[in-house]
DNA sequence: GTCTATACACCGATAGAC
DNA sequence: GTCTATCGGTGTATAGAC
């Protein structure tokens, strides 16, 4: 049965995502890659002809994606700006499995420092501080102060992601996300 | 001029350090470690038999030992715990170059999971997480309080740190340095 | 204690059959 | 669209001269 997808592209790019966010971009080898996917190295050839930089892109687009349509997407929409970070909470949740997954900012931003990927990791990075800061003004706090709260609420979230990930548990995680709300519109731990 | 050390102990030890901390372990080859420190593969073999695997274990050691010295030591001393966690938190800030240099528990933590290394990682976030607790609770805080605002602050270091080298601005690691003695004995961010 | 030279596995990447 | 087979380069690691 060649001459059909022997994965789809979603659960090939679900696959992808996970080992860049296990073993970052440098020991994400093709190697591994393959075993995961169950796909030859040709064959990952034939879908990403730019090979693993763009394996890379691709996961990292696709979350681009996901976030901004589950995430900060929300975080503009109508309703309260404390009920708006809820909706933002929540799918960070799930995109980081309760915490139980690496954030593909922190794997892919060690290495390099000239290259496309980590241009496309800080434009990401950026992007997701400027919504949050946008919806804490809105909730009647200065630009300068909503930007500080912004930076460390992501900061707080990479940085409990890398605790998880360490000590093996996920508490630290789920409490800032349950404290998110109170954190960024009044500023309360 | 052989025979001599072109390279002292300390000077190699923090060459190394600054590979591993830029690219993670994988990320570390020896090419890069050779042209880091200077030494060639047979001169680093030389002074690690044990290969890459030794140079990583003997860079994180060094880094528990000067954190012992440096910041977790005074932690248990004399003084108020509030002016002891500014000792740490000045420690700290320059252990990590004011923010500019990564966490060797994140650059180590990517990848492996049942190895020698990973668990030294485990073991030195979890001494590090305990001695902030303790103090913590030496300024009359619950054993449970003391011990989530501890695990938060480690979170929020990391956290900055990730963010800083995203973004290429180290503003969000300062100021959560500057708000560590608040954030731990008063639970104010 | 450092070096050059080398061994061999694995790396990312490609050619060409089916 | 997937595969086997293979390429040149780089990876870690070692032998042996000085």
């Amino acid at each position: 049965m060649p001459r059909v997808s022997a994965i789809r592209d979603e659960e090939l790019l679900d696959r992808l995502t996970d080992v860049f966010r296990r073993h970052g971009y440098e020991g994400a080898s093709l190697t591994r890659i393959s075993e995961t996917t169950g796909l030859k190295r040709a064959s990952l050839y034939h879908r990403f002809p730019g090979g693993k930089s763009e394996m890379a892109e691709a996961v990292l687009t696709r979350a681009d994606e996901w976030l901004i349509a589950n995430a900060l997407g929300p975080l503009q929409g109508p309703g309260e700006p404390r009920d708006r970070i809820r909706t933002m909470a929540r799918a960070l949740s799930q995109f980081y499995g309760a915490g139980q997954h690496s954030c593909l900012l922190d794997a892919f931003s060690l290495g390099g420092k000239e290259n496309e990927l980590q241009r496309h990791v800080e434009s990401s990075m950026r992007a997701w501080i400027d919504a949050i800061a946008k919806v804490v003004r809105e909730a009647g706090v200065s630009r300068q102060l909503a930007r500080r709260r912004a930076e460390d609420a992501v900061a707080r979230i990479q940085g409990t992601l890398v605790v998880s990930r360490v000590i093996g548990d996920t508490a630290a995680f789920k409490r800032t996300l349950r404290d998110l709300p109170g954190a960024l519109v009044d500023g309360e731990t």
